[in-house]
DNA sequence: GAGGTTTTGCGATTTTTTTCACAAAAAACT
DNA sequence: AGTTTTTTGTGAAAAAAATCGCAAAACCTC
């Protein structure tokens, strides 16, 4: 099993560049074309793609329309992923309104909160209680889960989701989670994200004072 | 300098797990403490501390306290950072409110938008019309910038950002940015960390299945 | 259809990152 | 004071990831 996570997300770069590219009206793309599109390295194409066993044609690349259905399929994206979200706050509204998961094939079908006040069954996307949270995942199959809800609650919620058959979770919460060797967690820490910009900017502005 | 983004978003983490072991009362550290509080191997905690020639104690570990102002000084955390956000969307409205930030001494200042609904002065966080960006950033020195506007406005809102004095952008819309070689995006792409996932879901449970 | 050109596919190489492993320092114990 | 125990700090080794380089295939031109 490949375990670079850099190279999956490079994979989703060339399906957006290629997705794009169509747009434009292209057909075919070499592999430097795409990797342009998608701010990477031509060999870091092939590369990628050699992993796979995706082939091109010596001297007339990739036809874009089966080279986004190879990656596609890679992906996983043949089938809509049912996604839920525990903690419906001001993150989770804003990722529960986005209409491009949509697009993408991600559907997310339920938040949960414990605040009986975020509660509302008639909505397009439901907010249930907490408590339904295993009763629903159990019975839909839901594989994927993002947390949402404070810190101080996300460790719980990552264990009723794991309990339930969650196998993935997205944690915006600034902590590290336990899971199961069979499970992954994807980290995603704006806080972070600022921080480091923050030092590499101040690291790159003192090695050009320095030149 | 330094250029492996890991090893600072590593600094990020044991920042974090320093604030909670200090607030559960906790003076000093040894290294295997913190990797489990932060999720690493005690020995990328030395070795990172090493590159930036941080010590501790033989038998003694290290001073949590004096740790932490080392941290958050190569951090930049010594001062308050102010930043912006372009597009008051959903994902800004989201970000806006977010008490975290401030704990965490970044500070957003003002967003822009070019719908003058969205526009308002007299928020605590005012929302700003687009044009007035240019001479906000240079006015109050601004370093720091956040895109979250539509895909299509993004490379537009990024060269503004970049021709005005912003150094660094942490840019949520779903495409590649031109930058200055004196600058640094770092991209968080929601719906790749969501395929990413559903990819490595996919191939755990594979991989599982023929054991 | 020979010769030239372009582009893939992938093994080999290089670079980067992580992990190991152990000497040296410091504390604790005897 | 000497011995044992514990933990750091960092070179060395290993592992992982990125990049290179080039043979081979495919196409084009004449
Ligand atoms: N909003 C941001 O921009 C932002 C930025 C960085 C990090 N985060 C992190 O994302 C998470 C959510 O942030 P937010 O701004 O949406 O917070 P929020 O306070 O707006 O929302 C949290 C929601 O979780 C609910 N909740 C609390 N405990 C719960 C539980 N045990 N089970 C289910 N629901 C529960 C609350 O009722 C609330 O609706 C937090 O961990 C925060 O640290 C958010
Ligand atoms: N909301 C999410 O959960 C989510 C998830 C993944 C990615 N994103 C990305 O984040 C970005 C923002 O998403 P959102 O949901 O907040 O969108 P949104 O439509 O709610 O907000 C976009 C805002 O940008 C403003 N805008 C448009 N063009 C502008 C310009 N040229 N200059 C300044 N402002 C401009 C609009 O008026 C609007 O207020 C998008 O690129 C989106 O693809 C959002």
């Amino acid at each position: 099993m490949l375990k670079n996570r850099n190279c999956i997300i490079r994979l989703s770069r060339y399906k957006n560049a290629l997705y794009r590219l169509n747009a434009l009206g292209f057909v075919r793309v070499f592999s430097d074309n795409l990797a342009d599109a998608a701010g990477v390295t031509a060999s870091a194409v092939r590369k990628d793609f050699s992993l796979f066993g995706i082939s091109g044609n010596k001297k007339a690349g990739y036809q874009i329309e089966e080279l986004l259905e190879k990656l596609n399929s890679i992906l996983g994206k043949d089938k809509v992923q049912k996604v839920i979200v525990a903690g419906c706050g001001n993150l989770a509204s804003a990722l529960i309104k986005y209409k491009g998961f949509e697009k993408e094939g991600i559907k997310i079908v339920a938040g949960f909160d414990i605040d009986p006040a975020k509660h509302n069954r008639s909505n397009n996307v439901p907010v249930l209680p907490l408590e339904e949270l295993k009763g629903f995942v159990r019975n839909q199959g839901i594989k994927i889960g993002i947390i949402a809800v404070p810190e101080a609650a996300a460790g719980q919620v990552a264990e009723t989701m794991f309990k339930n058959g969650i196998k993935g979770i997205v944690n915006f919460a600034p902590i590290r989670l336990k899971a199961p060797e069979d499970c992954v967690v994807n980290y995603v820490n704006l806080e972070h994200e600022l921080e480091n910009l923050v030092y590499f900017v101040n690291a790159l502005s003192k090695t050009k004072k320095k030149i």
